[in-house]
DNA sequence: AGCACGCCGACT
DNA sequence: GTCGGCGTGCTC
């Protein structure tokens, strides 16, 4: 008879790639999935239990007792475990820090789980529609909040019941409980516990579905593991698809993922989804604190919140009767997690889907080429939603040769040209400069000379209130030097940068509202609600900005974007780099043009007949990539072949170089038939912060030759003896190779 | 990763 | 004489 399982193999938040067994004290039951904390060194750490066994490799005396569980059952079910144990195989990590790295931080540093209060609806009263008609609600704070309940959003009818959250969402305001408590005993709202058996029914849309949509919400087939492309171009009303195939798996009482690349830079769409299902929504993003991290996992862990809304790190919460995750935006590389754990978002989500079978959306207007190929393939079903709603076109792509008309800070005559023509027609210019700040640099003219990091391989930017020269990848800053240090000439300042260009264009139009989009001007909370404010207000102005400008936001007003410099995109030689850039433009174009009718895409380019801008057409997007997708297979790169990164860093180039080589060394000694094993070569930013890198690239066309040979190389070189300040980390299929 | 142990340099 | 530098090894 086989001893009870009185040993657990238990994961802990270590980067060490194994398990440590601990013996189960006589009162406890324990089950894989279960948080513990055990006695770990001279301390004690919280772990997971990965798996129960009757016998240990360990000595028995050198066994040490776990301490306690905090919570009776698994806090992660069979089948997340197995998604996060197969991710740890898969992108080669330590499975310790992928199962805690899963938690809200709460619960990794050993927090108990929260009791849930189950949450309140406000609605509005009569008297409460009345104050708000009549005036009585004076302050700025009591309107918006009435106002919030008479219209939320798209649906005009009766005034329906949101939860604090959905209220603070609409209203763009920070709400306490006790400010809702205060209006109901004026009689303005009454409060509703609605009971958790019986959900809130949604707040119906009156949107009518065109056929292409309806289509689209039919092809949602559950339960087939098969993941659904919705290819749709921009202003195409994906959203409302997403929506409606989320009632349908609600009302068959299963719980929605809907996972979107940063919360913050979409404040519409999350709003939107907690209008449409009151009380129903757990927001999950980095934003929150620990406590509310902890209580919105906990409350879809429970089941009591059915849909879950979040980034990439939201694809772990526990949700007992998952039924649907969607991938807003799939082609986003916000889902590539670029540090730790390096598993991406998208391709979980498909296994996810498999595993708990549940189905699984992704949804562009354009999609990577791997989705891409895989939808036409007939891996994945297909469903394109090819016109707008509104009747309008997606703008046409003109190119401005650079060469005839040469840029005067970044503008040429006929962008400025046609500028003029849309703010005299009452309509708005985007211009996209994917460069931030001024991003001078400091140049000699007579010698070439540049100044540059002496940490980094990064040239130092000058910006507009700062009166030294700066780093952009370690901070490092230094007075501005006023002379060439190698010949003595005065320095001039070069390039061009979204602050830079906002200044050029103030002087061109300096009557025009201007507005720059950009990571530095959003830095402030609520700032980007404000810009996106103050751009919807607005009718002829001007907005510069990076590629978050075309980030999903619905601006009818809209009628030229410029692009200041495609080519440094289109002719890079960074992998996706091309890919990305297509892709920028698409979506920017998929800002003009909407609601008013017309609206044009102007290039900047010196190669204006070149195949790929020729072929620009942001109505059909497969059609466009296609010849870049020939260009992949050719090379056997994705999604022809398969792709890894070894990246070896250490603190001086010398050593970094020596154990590159060894790491390469151990690759090559591993590698099957079918595995090239590229490098080491340094890395497109050797230096940063005085540490140096090298990287190696493993291409393969079958994945598993790839990763037999990581696994074995691992182990090689983890019993090597690799001095202690050398780091390798491994990126499987990276979404950059720089 | 943390944290100990351990063996060599400049300091009250 | 000791405080502390970080090289090496271990954690069930």
């Amino acid at each position: 008879m086989p001893a009870a399982p009185r040993i657990a193999c238990i994961a802990l938040d270590r980067p060490l790639d194994r398990l440590f067994d601990y013996s189960i004290p006589e009162d406890l039951t324990l089950a894989p999935g279960q948080r513990v904390r055990v006695p770990f060194g001279r301390g004690s750490t919280i772990g997971v239990v990965v798996e129960l066994a009757s016998t240990s490799e360990v000595a028995p005396g050198r066994l040490r007792a776990i301490q306690e569980a905090p919570e009776a059952e698994p806090i992660l079910g069979p089948r997340l475990l197995e998604l996060l144990q197969f991710g740890a195989r898969y992108y080669h990590h330590p499975l310790g820090e992928a199962l805690l790295g899963a938690l809200p931080p709460a619960l990794r540093h050993g927090d108990p789980l929260p009791a849930l209060t189950p949450e309140t609806l406000w609605r509005m009263t009569p008297a409460g529609s009345q104050a708000l008609a009549d005036g009585d609600a004076r302050g700025r704070r009591q309107q918006a909040v009435l106002r919030a309940l008479a219209h939320p959003g798209s649906t005009p009818h009766d005034s329906p019941a949101l939860d604090r959250a959905t209220l603070a969402a609409a209203t763009g305001l920070q709400l306490a409980p006790r400010e809702l408590r205060a209006f109901a005993e004026r009689g303005w709202l009454e409060a509703i516990t609605p009971d958790p058996k019986q959900p809130p029914p949604p707040n119906t849309s009156d949107h009518t579905l065109t056929a292409e949509q309806r289509a689209a919400v039919d092809a949602l087939t559950p339960d087939t593991g098969v993941p659904l492309l919705l290819e749709g171009v921009t202003g195409s009303g994906k959203t409302e698809v997403y929506l409606q195939m989320a009632e349908r798996v609600l009302a068959r009482g299963r719980q929605v993922l809907f996972l979107i690349p940063e919360i913050a830079l979409t404040p519409q769409l999350s709003a939107r989804i907690q209008q449409r299902f009151p009380g129903q929504v757990a927001l999950l993003h980095s934003g929150l604190s620990e406590g509310e991290r902890l209580r919105a996992w906990e409350s879809a862990r429970q089941g009591q919140r059915r849909i879950v809304v979040g980034t990439r790190s939201a694809l772990f919460t526990p949700l007992p009767d998952l039924g649907l995750i969607i991938v807003d935006e799939e082609h986003d590389s916000a889902f590539k997690q670029q540090d730790g754990f390096r598993y991406n978002a998208r391709d979980l989500a498909i296994k996810r889907g498999q595993l708990e079978q549940a189905a699984v959306v992704l949804g562009s207007a354009t999609p990577t080429l791997e989705t891409l190929h895989a939808a036409t393939t007939g891996r994945y079903a297909h469903a394109r939603l090819a016109t707008r709603p509104d009747g309008s076109q997606p703008p046409a792509v003109e190119a401005i040769d650079t060469r005839v008309h040469t840029p005067d800070e970044g503008l040429t005559a006929p962008l400025l040209d046609a500028m003029q023509q849309t703010l005299a027609a009452g309509h708005q210019c985007f211009l996209l400069l994917n460069r931030r700040g001024f991003a001078r640099v400091l140049a000699c003219d007579a010698c070439g000379w540049v100044a540059e990091c002496p940490d980094c391989d990064a040239r130092l930017t000058i910006h507009a209130h700062n009166p030294r020269a700066v780093c952009h990848l370690c901070g490092h800053q230094e007075p501005r030097p006023q002379r060439c240090p190698q010949c003595g000439e005065a320095l001039a300042q070069r390039g061009l940068g979204t602050q830079r260009l906002e200044q050029a264009l103030a002087r061109h139009y300096p009557t025009t509202p201007l507005i720059r989009l950009d990571r530095d001007s959003i830095r402030h909370k609520g700032a980007l609600e404000e810009a996106l404010d103050r751009i919807r207000q607005l009718d002829a102005a001007i907005v510069v900005g990076t590629q978050m400008l075309a980030k999903g936001h619905d601006f009818p007003q809209v009628g030229l974007v410029g692009v200041i410099d495609v080519d440094q995109g289109l002719f890079s030689v960074d992998l996706r780099a091309t890919e990305t850039t297509l892709q920028l433009i698409v979506q920017a174009a998929g800002r003009a043009g909407r609601g008013s009718g017309g609206g044009r895409v102007l290039l900047q380019t010196g190669h204006p007949d070149h195949p790929l801008i020729r072929g620009l057409n942001a109505a059909n997007y497969p059609a466009m990539v296609a010849p870049l997708l020939e260009e992949r297979a050719a090379a056997e790169m994705p999604p022809h072949g398969h792709l890894a990164l070894v990246r070896v860093e250490a603190g001086d180039a010398e050593t970094t170089r020596r154990h590159a080589e060894r790491v390469a060394t151990h690759l090559r000694n591993a590698a099957a038939e079918g595995l090239r094993v590229l490098g080491p070569a340094p890395a497109p930013r050797h230096r940063v912060n005085r540490r140096f890198r090298e990287q190696i690239l493993l291409q393969s066309t079958q994945r598993g030759p790839l990763h037999r040979a990581l696994t074995r190389a691992r182990h090689a070189w983890q019993t090597d003896d690799l001095p202690r300040g050398t780091r390798i980390a491994i990126d499987i299929d990276p979404v950059s190779l720089a």
